[in-house]
DNA sequence: GAATTTATGTCAACAAGGCTGACATAAATT
DNA sequence: AATTTATGTCAGCCTTGTTGACATAAATTC
């Protein structure tokens, strides 16, 4: 060693690249992707003083009416706590009512309002335009190719989780018919 | 009116789906995929007290060595009080460090130490391991699909933030030929 | 019927990581 | 010499995540 041996707070000057057996290309994209995409409703959001919080309720409320409080704790994968407030919010602004569960009254069924609904479609709105551009570039089956990449992402005991109501369109046929 | 007009409150029990012209089912989709690929590294962050701010940081500076502090909050899209916090900490513990930008003597070009590289790799490693497993049941095509997909997704005028070195094997040629 | 468990609500306290505005410094530019 | 720029830092605020403890009412079990 002329000098001294390898210092380890030197700079390293090469960048990372895919060279280095990770998927550098996709966990960048999936990153810039999903910055913009939740960007976009913030403006809305910020007229009723709500964030990404308040957004993420409404729209599980929206998309299956009379979930219990339960149920939504385990598809947000938050606590107790960080619920209820904005939660309460939420009621309190009348966007969601809570029904006393039929079977088991000491459950609450959360349902939305027509204004929570209305809200909840204003914000899915500049999203689904989102997607809509982007598919808009893609081949005929890319949307399923997209759909599928996207499901496999999802651990695979919560995709249950994604009801298949989810389904536009296309591909809705297999529930109606 | 029998009783009274349509009250505000009224729990709305029909399911937002597809059919209201919006595409739930990615939107759905795009949440639950991202949930769970950004919990991956979470395990590891906690070991060092780091977290999510940490990790993005650390991705960046790795990613395009030598880039300056303005560069990075213009990727991150994060203020400079934001940044200085988790920066600061990345260099406490010598995974970063700062140089002196040669051009601009007030610039600091961050870069990462074998620390921070070692570092780096280990966060990415179990959401590489997630997209490949998400694309092994992906048709051949699928990825440039996907690829164009997210690209398509983010702002048009910030996709120069992703560069091409991005890209892994198969599509790395135009670089290297 | 009494005891226990369950679903929910609520209180207090804390932490991470966003934000703003103000101000300091050194270096570059005009 | 004056101004602008890149960065750092201080003080403080907000949202949204966390934990732990405790209360209530209803369901379930013994």
């Amino acid at each position: 060693m002329t000098q001294h041996p390898e210092r380890n707070e030197d700079p390293i000057k090469s960048a990372l690249t895919g060279e280095d057996g990770i998927d550098f290309a996709i966990i960048e994209l999936f990153f810039f992707a999903y910055r913009d995409f939740t960007s976009d409703p913030d403006q809305i959001l910020g007229e009723y003083a709500f964030g990404r919080a308040h957004h993420r309720v409404l729209h599980f409320v929206n998309r299956r009416p009379g979930l219990t409080v339960a149920e939504l704790l385990d598809v947000l994968r938050i606590t107790k706590q960080s619920l209820a407030r904005v939660l309460k919010q939420l009621i309190d602004t009348g966007h969601i009512v809570q029904v006393q569960g039929p079977r088991d009254r000491r459950q609450r069924e959360l349902y939305p309002t027509a204004k929570g609904r209305g809200l909840a479609l204003a914000l899915a709105a500049p999203q689904s335009r989102r997607i809509a551009a982007a598919l808009a570039e893609a081949a005929p089956g890319d949307r399923a190719a997209i759909e599928r990449f996207l499901l496999g992402m999802v651990n695979p005991e919560q995709r249950a989780q994604i009801d298949d109501q989810t389904a536009t369109g296309d591909d809705r046929r297999r529930e109606a018919g």
